[in-house]
RNA sequence: CGGGGUGUGGUGUAACGGCUAACAUUCCUGUUUUGGGAACAGGCGACUCCGGGUUCGAAUCCCGGCACCCCGACCA
């Protein structure tokens, strides 16, 4: 994309209505914009990131055996009355809405009556299980305090998969199989370094739930990481018992602050009970549905990235979820120059690298550099007089001070050696 | 929901109760410039969050509301 005719640009002085790092780096970049507390546009480059993390979480979670689909943001009381939830008295963070004919509707919160009540609907016999159907979704909480940019948000935008499953055993291999997959996401996301399987409470449905918690000063949970085991327990169920059934040592466990970044946990028959899941077994008995939940917040987890990968001079995005691959930067007005970098920019497009193109005439060098340290993407490219003279392109990475210089032909060659998929 | 803080051009800030609300940035015009947010000149842009009140006079003081941020509570 040309720079040129992208709509958004940088800003120079932080918002003053943030605190929040995410929030502070993703408006001055340009991602997103800030409508009200806890609600956020996504711009044309924070849509790029969005979808990149979507793609991965899609791919793992195909590769397990999820079926995506659709569910609708409104919310039929009825389904919701079989499981207790539409009372406010039960959940307080509903948003309703009337209709026009009398009637009411809810903005989804969460997910599982949905989905069950949408299963209910195809599962008869032990034949149709296991089923692990997922969507991407808007999810609306009337939260009492949105907080910290785009961590905690009024509206926000999840994947949910729900698994349903013959019996217990058939659940639990599922649900193993599910924790590798949310390793994986946050490995390819950039930041299964600093991710921590955690043992955590599990609310009203199960005793016990695994977070998938990123170590970061602007989380919200308290845990208790053994760095070497790479686990953690959540301060929530940090107790003697709970280090004993994980073979963990009080001594060995150091806290942290960490931003739960994805959460899975068993439902057993919570929603199966209420709505009647059932199905027959090769007895012809009727036997209840177990299920599972399984959640991550896309938002969150962009601004995750954020937080922990960043310097003084703005966002380094990892490789798998910047908006772009390559920056490139023409510097000067030069005609041939600017021919050049024309020609590069059509070819890069040709090898189908995914590049924003910095074309804008009248910006100085200064501002190209300013702007593209700001936005993170992980390799620049600059052409310009002085790299002409040298010999060819600058190529180097956001990562690091100092670039080299590459002959044009040679260009491609680098940035595949460089790890660039293209 | 409890506590604290803040609301001024698009953005970031300034202004003792007293001149036409100032500066920077963004944007527009022009000239010059192009390797780390360039220089000069000119210009556009504000019912100072909203509603009351005090006062000769309110961005400034008082009351109420709203919004935003932070801490806490809450968080399927």
């Amino acid at each position: 994309m040309r720079q040129s005719h992208l709509f958004t640009k940088t800003k120079k002085e932080s918002p003053s209505d943030e605190v929040s790092l995410n929030a502070e780096l993703l408006i001055k970049a340009g991602f997103i914009n800030k409508e009200m507390a806890g609600v956020y546009s996504y711009l044309p480059l924070g849509l790029r990131v969005i979808k990149k993390i979507e793609n991965i979480i899609r791919e793992e979670m195909n590769a397990i055996g999820g079926q995506e689909m659709k569910t609708s943001i409104f919310q039929n009381k009825e389904t919701w009355e079989k499981s207790g939830r539409w009372s406010d008295d039960v959940v307080d963070n509903w948003f309703k809405t009337k209709l026009k004919n009398g009637g009411e509707v809810g903005l989804s919160f969460t997910n599982e009556e949905a989905h069950a009540n949408i299963l209910k609907q195809y599962i008869n016999s032990y034949k149709d299980l296991p089923v692990y159907p997922y969507d991407f979704k808007d999810i609306f909480r009337n939260e009492t305090r949105s907080k910290s940019g785009i961590l905690r948000g009024r509206e926000f935008y999840w994947k949910a998969l729900y698994s349903f499953s013959k019996d217990e055993e058939e659940h639990n291999v599922f649900y193993e199989k599910a924790k590798l997959a949310y390793k994986n996401i946050f490995q390819r996301a950039g930041i299964g370094h600093l991710t921590y399987l955690t043992f955590a409470s599990g609310g009203t449905f199960s005793k016990f739930s695994h977070e998938f918690q990123t170590l970061t000063g602007a989380g919200e949970d308290t845990i208790y990481i053994d760095e070497n085991k790479g686990i953690a327990i959540n301060q929530e169920v940090y107790n003697d018992e709970v280090m004993e059934s994980l073979e963990l040592k009080k001594e060995e466990l150091v806290e942290k602050r960490g931003i739960e970044v994805g959460n899975i946990f068993s439902l057993g028959t919570k929603f199966s009970e209420p709505f009647d899941l059932k199905y027959k077994n090769q007895n012809g008995e009727e036997k209840l549905v177990i299920m599972g939940s399984y959640g991550i917040g896309l938002g969150r987890l962009m601004g995750t990235i954020v937080e922990v990968l960043s310097d003084d001079k703005g966002i380094i995005w990892p490789e798998t979820v910047s908006p772009f691959k390559v920056h490139l930067l023409v510097l000067g007005n030069d005609e041939k120059i600017l021919e050049e970098a024309n020609n590069l920019y059509e070819n890069l497009l040709l090898k189908d690298v995914e590049v924003l193109f910095d074309d804008r005439v009248d910006v100085s060098a200064g501002e190209k550099f300013a702007d593209s340290d700001l936005i993170g993407i992980p390799y620049r490219i600059v052409i310009s007089k002085r790299s002409l003279a040298d010999g060819g392109y600058e190529i180097k990475k956001r990562i690091e001070d100092k670039g080299v210089i590459v002959k044009g032909e040679d260009l491609l060659d680098i940035i595949v050696s460089w790890g660039i998929k293209i």
